[in-house]
This record gives C-alpha cells, structure tokens and sequence, in this order.
RNA sequence: GCCCCAGUAGCUCAGCGGAUAGAGCAUUCGCCUUCUAAGCGAAGGGUCGCAGGUUCGAUUCCUGCCUGGGGUACCA
C-alpha cells in the first residue's frame, strides 16, 4: 500500500518519519547495496519504549541470499521447495548481519536516544521528553481541532437516513444514521467540505398504501396526542400491508403446513371430500392434492375458482386444532437429505390460523383492493386535491417524528430532498433516455438493457425499469434526477450514497445508466453499502411486528441508564444525571452500531446494548470523566504552565504506561485519514477504545496528583491531552463526551 | 446460473505483507483506608473454513473449492 504523505496539521512526532527514513537510506547506501528498496517504517511493538522499526533488512536479505545461492551453484539440482528452505534459512541469518550494519552506521550520529538490531529488524528508539512534550503541545493548542487535516479542495456530499414517512423509524434506520453522521463527521475532520443531506422517502408505493389503508378505513380516527401520530401511521402501513399482502399469508401457511405436518398427507383426503362438499371446483382439489402430497408450492395463480381456498379454510382451521390438541409427540419428517425438523409446532399453526381467521371475509376483498391501491397511486400523481391535503397532513406527522429523532442524534443536515421533489425531473430524465434510444419499453415499462448497451455478453448490470407500465415512478426514477440535481444544484466533486448492501448492484445500475447518458460525474458517485441489522431470531420485520423501534430502545437505555447514574453517583443533581444518561444510553446506541465492520451484520440484542461494561461507549465515557476530574481536583490551568513555544516536560524516567499512552495520542490525525479514506468508522471506534483502554493502565500505574515536580505537571498535561484526544475521537462517532458519570 | 459479502477463542468481533494472532462477553480466582470498581490484575480457551499459488516472510495478496447470508426487470 503506498503511504500517501498525511497533510496532517498536527505532525505525528513518532511517525515524523522523514528524517528516520533518510538515515536509514543513507546507511544502507553506505552498505552499497538496495538503492530504491522502499523503507517501511512501523511503531515498536514492545511496551515501554518510543521508536520505530523497520524491516527494510529482511528484504535486503531475501535478495542476497537468492544471489549469493546461486552464485555458489547451491541451488543446482534442488526441488523447489528445498531451494525455498534453504533461501528462507539463509536470509534469515542475513537480515541480522545486515540489520547490525545499519545500526553500527546508524549510531554514528546522535540523533536517536538507542539504535538496536533485534531478529533481523532495526528498532529506533527516541527520546521520550522531548516528543511528548512536542506532542502534548500541538494536542493542546490545538484543542477540538486535534487530529484534523489540512483543508482540502475536494467537496463532498453525505446522504444518509432516507426513513420512509407513513412507516416507523426502527433500529435499522438507526444504524444508517448513526453510520452517516460519524462519516460525515471523519470526513469533514479529515479536511473536506461536507454537505449532508438526507432524503426521506415520502412517496412512493408504501405511502401509496397507507393513504389507501388510511382514507378507507381510518379516515378522522388520529390519535389526540400529536407525538403518538407518526407511530400510529406506521400501524396503518402496516394493516395495509397485511391487508394486502392477505392471501400470500395465508398461502404461506397452507404451504407450511404441507412443509412442517406429516400427518396433512394422510388428513388430506378426507379433508379433501369434506371440501368437496362445499362445491368447490374439483380441479382445484386436484390441484391442491397435488400440492400437499408432493413437493411445491401452493400458488394463487394457479387456483380457478378464488372460492376454493375460502371453502377449505375452515376445514383446515377444525384439522389444525384438533392437531394441536393432539398429544404432543416428538416427529422429524423424513426430507429427501435425511431428517428435517419442522419449522413450527402444531400449536404455532393453529395460532397462525386463529390469527388469519379473524379477517376471514379478506380474502374476497384483496384484488379489488389492489386495483384501489392503483387508482391511488395515479390519483396522487393527476394531483387529486383531496389526496394531496391528506397527504401532506400525513406526511407531516412523520417529518414531525424524523425532526425530533434527528435532533435527538445530533444529525444537523445542510439539505432536505424529498422523493416528492424530483419525482417529475425523474419522469423528464426517463423520457429523455427513451428518446436517446438508451431506455426502451418493453411489457409496457420503460427499462434500461444496461450490459446490452455497454456490448457486454455477461450478466453484469442486467436491465433496470425506470419507469411502471402505468407510467407512475419509481425509486430509480427519482434517483436519477436526485443524483443530477446533486452534482448541478450544490456544486459538488463527490456524492457518498449511505444505503443498506442490499442495493449495491441498483446503484451500479443508476450510475451505469446516467454514465451512458453523458453524466460526468456519475463517475464520482459513490454508494457506501453496510450490512444490515438483524434480531437475534431473525430479520426485522415490521409487517410481523419484529422491528425494535428507535423510541422504545431509547427509553430502555435511558431509564438503565438514569438507574446506573442513580447507584454509582448518587449526588449528581437530577438535570446532571438526565445529561449524562442521554450522553452514555444514546451513545452506547451508536457504538454499538459502529464499532464494528460496515460490511459486518449486526445483531441487535437487547440486553446487551442495555450492558455498559466492557468494549462499549461508556468505558471510553468514563476515561473521559475521569481525566476531567483529576483535572479538576488538581485545579489544573494549563495556560499557567504554557510558555509560548509550547511545553517543556519532564517525565523523570518515563514510565512505559505512559509512553504507551503518548504513543497512541500521537497516533490519532492519521488514523482520522484512514478512517476518512476508507469511510470506516470502526477505525475511529477502536481507536477511542484503544486509547482509553491505555489511559486506564496509565491511571492505575501512576499517581498524578499526588507525584512529585516536575512530574506531577508532565502528567497533568498528560491527562489534558487525552482528556481532549478523547473527546474529539468521541466527537467523530456522533458520541458526546460526558464531563461527569 | 451469475454477482457481492462473510467464515479468526464457547459467543460477538478486531487484526496497515512482518517479531509470541488480540479485545469484549461468558467461566474461574483476586483487588475499593490511596485522583470515581461503568474500573484493574490473573487463569483457561486457536488446524485464523479447506487446498494450492505468489513472497525472504501470508490470518493478510491471488486462484479454486466448501459452508452461510444477500442481490438478481416494473418493492425501496
């Protein structure tokens, strides 16, 4: 990996590596030999000492030895293996001796405090005072601005939190927020101009759904108080959607059955001529024989007569029960690979009847509600007024809950797009692909054949519509005038789309599309996937009810939280301890979601997020509380101690949790870089946890307040520097720092 | 079928081609008369999915395979 030169306004003393590079350079070509190797440079790992080392040797060594090898004709008649032994061995003695010789040129000069030759490495040691105190003066002057680079030229824009209005914000949409606020933070830490935005989706085919679900069911029943609205439109999105969705669920059950019951196979005759009774349509029985005594599916488009499933409902509901009265008995159904144990109890399928019977008279009403989900749809589009008013009365109730959760995430945004808005320029952008021959219709939708017009043979990008049959938009009609307006209306050099993995290969087809239109900057496009968040029994599903809200998660960690605050600090006065339990319970939200990998799924459980111990938010908290008290009880001013040019500390003889603790502080504007380069928020996660982890060892190994001077203030500027340090690597995750805990 | 991602300690996860692969949780045993015990120390726990390759050196890079997850034309 090249390094990239850090533009860094804070210069790492340990990694001021320019001057131990060119030594080293310099030695070996004293040595005569490897003009042009790169020298790496990496910090000591051992405990208690300041340096840096380098392994420039070993590959010194690897080149001789092969020369030498062969020169001697050692190799000759070797197998390949042998002569990789024998390569291998014979390097690793080298690198020592080549190692020594550096170090022997090396210790000519005086510029470092020990030079050393340890297997096969050069280990560089500096003198401790005098980079600490150049350390913590730059970490100190520059106070917030600490680990910031320098201002770069380059704009970006961050979307992140596209919640959908009409639906509820839950722990998925948490993580995303959580995710594009630090990133938008590491980013602009790092030097560039950020815009961020977010765009809500508040229109759109669920929206469509819950005005339906709303004008012809709920019309007028809103809840009195104006916070209880956004939650309760949610539930209408959802009774809409179970609505809707009615006769695949109770096709689904039908099929479990088949799946997870043994004895459906032998019932099912009989229950077959009790059906026949109800006049159903006998090549639907066939069908549904067929069905249950063979693998497959029960499919709707496959019935004739709509009555049938209706007649055998109740059938089925007096078999299920009588099953689940049966005695329970252990049975593993034999499957074509061996055993396979069914996915649900007896007892689950009754309950999973029971609940599908209370809207028994749903089955008759779904095609006729799907046409009204169409007609709603184009209603919405011709401007119907009556539906536009209930829509953004509607709207506005889960702006109002998107406002409210923003803030209470700390995610100020500098624009607000809405699908709303750019829903006709998409239209406009559609037509204009058509006319360019770059979108055709085919079944009536206006589609992209992505690979055919890039001449490719493989399935690569595939074919995306952009258009309904019907002529109303899609998300992709949107995203095209979105991504336009973006570049065209905020000038800006980078677009960073924060959007779950499940839409990566979308947005390779959105940017594919507006490059084959022309669009430049669609090469600048960037969709930043994560992976999503799952429960620990499952996906997230708000239809079923398995979505973790955010408000209800909230109120849980804040309550534990007050409890905590409450036993461990009990004279903390009541507005303190509300401060501070938002501090720790929405922060320890967010770490969670960010101290790990975004590419890694993450479970939520609860109880673990309601546990503050270990590697969590609150650990890095309470380093930071306590710096702040040390500080305070030492009644620490650090202008008094400053001079102009900085500070002049003396350590005494170092101790190594200090250096270790310096060592990291020094380490932080590039791990901001790197975190920035890679949008890895967990690069900034670890680091806060690695430093305070440190800071602890230190607190526990060296007294500060109680040592002696000069000491006691080489500490105390210490500790100032990692209490600052902390904050800031706290700020770049969106977790706010407490004072007290 | 094709594409993407993951596989490291009992569990959840770190690990910038380099020295003895690390944390947290869980388990066991210790530490509050000393700057806050949301803490600290100690112990046990590993064929880094498998097989090749590149390299002086591979958990890390490449190829193939296995297992799991996701995506794959009118949902977003």
């Amino acid at each position: 990996m090249s390094k990239q030169p850090a533009e860094t306004v804070n210069e790492n003393p340990v990694s001021g590596e320019d001057g131990v590079r060119s030594a080293i350079a310099a030695a070996i070509h004293q040595l005569g030999a490897g003009d042009g190797v790169t020298i790496d440079l990496r910090p000591l790992p051992f405990e208690g000492t300041w340096g840096v080392a380098t392994s420039v040797s070993h590959a010194l060594a690897g080149e001789r030895a092969q020369q030498e090898l062969t020169a001697s004709g050692q190799l000759a008649d070797k197998s390949k293996k042998e002569i990789k032994k024998l390569t291998s061995d014979r390097a690793r003695v080298l690198s020592q001796e080549i190692a020594e010789s550096i170090v022997a040129s090396l210790r000519q000069s005086d510029a470092f405090a020990t030079v050393e030759a340890a297997n096969g490495y050069v280990n560089i040691t500096f003198d401790a005072n005098v980079v600490a105190s150049s350390l913590i003066s730059t970490i100190l002057s520059n106070g917030d601005a600490y680990g910031a680079g320098a201002a770069r030229t380059e704009r970006v824009m961050v979307e992140h939190s596209q919640p959908n209005t009409h639906k509820v914000f839950h722990i998925g949409h948490f993580r995303n927020t959580a995710l594009g606020v630090s990133i938008s933070k590491i980013l602009a830490h790092a030097g560039y101009p950020v815009t961020e935005a977010t765009y809500p989706g508040d229109i759109g085919m669920h929206v469509i759904k819950a005005l339906w679900c709303y004008r012809s069911f709920h019309l007028g029943e809103e809840p009195a108080n104006p916070d209880e609205r956004g939650r309760w439109l949610g539930q209408i999105y959802a009774e809409s959607d179970a609505r809707l969705e009615y006769r695949n669920d109770v096709l689904d059950l039908l099929n479990t059955v088949s799946k997870d019951d043994p004895h459906i196979a032998t019932a099912i005759d009989r229950l077959l001529k009790l059906l026949w009774r109800e006049h159903a349509d006998t090549e639907d029985i066939a069908y549904l024989m067929g069905r249950f005594t063979t693998p497959g599916e029960v499919k709707e488009d496959e019935l004739i007569d709509d009555g049938t499933i209706e007649a055998f409902w109740p059938i089925l509901g007096a078999y299920l029960q009588a099953e689940a009265e049966r005695e329970p008995v252990h049975l593993e159904i034999e499957g074509a690979n061996g055993h396979v144990e069914p996915s649900t109890t007896p007892q689950e399928r009754y309950d999973s009847w029971l609940e599908l019977d209370e809207h028994r008279d749903w089955w008759a009403q779904v095609p006729a509600w799907k046409e009204a989900i169409k007609a709603t749809f184009q209603a919405w589009e011709a401007g119907d007024a009556d539906l536009i008013a209930q829509w953004q009365t509607t709207r506005e109730w889960s702006l109002a809950d998107f406002r409210r959760i923003f803030d209470e995430l700390g995610a100020h945004f500098d624009v607000w797009f809405f699908e709303s808005e750019v829903e006709e320029e998409g239209k406009e952008i559609v037509k204009v692909l058509l006319d360019a021959g770059i979108a055709e219709i085919s079944d009536g939708a206006a589609v992209v054949r992505i690979d055919e017009k890039l001449g490719l043979t493989d399935e690569v990008y595939r074919t995306l519509p952009i258009l309904r049959s019907d002529g109303t938009s899609l998300y992709s009609t949107k995203d095209l005038a979105l991504t336009r307006r973006k570049f065209e209306d905020y000038h800006i050099d980078r677009a960073i789309w924060v959007v779950d993995v499940r839409q990566s290969l979308y947005f390779k087809q959105i940017f594919k599309i507006l490059e084959l239109w022309g669009f430049e900057q669609a090469k600048a496009s960037y969709h930043l996937p994560y992976e999503i968040v799952v429960l620990p029994d499952g996906v997230i599903s708000s239809r079923k009810g398995r979505a973790p809200l955010y408000d209800d998660i909230r109120d849980q960690v804040l309550q534990r939280a007050r409890e905590i605050i409450a036993e461990k600090n009990p004279s903390l006065s009541a507005a303190d301890r509300e401060q501070t339990a938002w501090q720790v319970g929405i922060g320890s939200l967010k770490y969670a979601m960010l101290a790990r990998d975004n590419n890694k799924i993450v479970v939520f459980d609860i109880d673990e997020a309601l546990s503050f111990d270990g590697h969590a938010a609150p650990y890095i908290q309470y380093a930071h509380a306590r710096a702040c008290r040390i500080l305070e009880n030492a009644k620490w001013n650090r202008d008094t101690v400053a001079g102009p040019e900085g500070f002049h500390l003396d350590f005494g003889a170092i101790e190594p949790s200090e250096l270790s603790l310096l060592q990291e502080l020094g380490r932080f504007p590039e791990e901001v870089q790197r975190a920035a380069d890679q949008y890895r928020p967990l690069l900034i996660a670890n680091y806060a946890f690695e430093l305070a982890r440190r800071f602890n060892d230190f607190y526990h190994a060296c007294p500060v307040i109680q040592s002696e001077e000069p000491v006691r203030t080489a500490r105390l500027a210490l500790v100032d520097a990692t209490r600052v340090t902390l904050r800031n690597a706290l700020a770049l995750l969106g977790i706010e720092a407490p004072e007290v805990m």
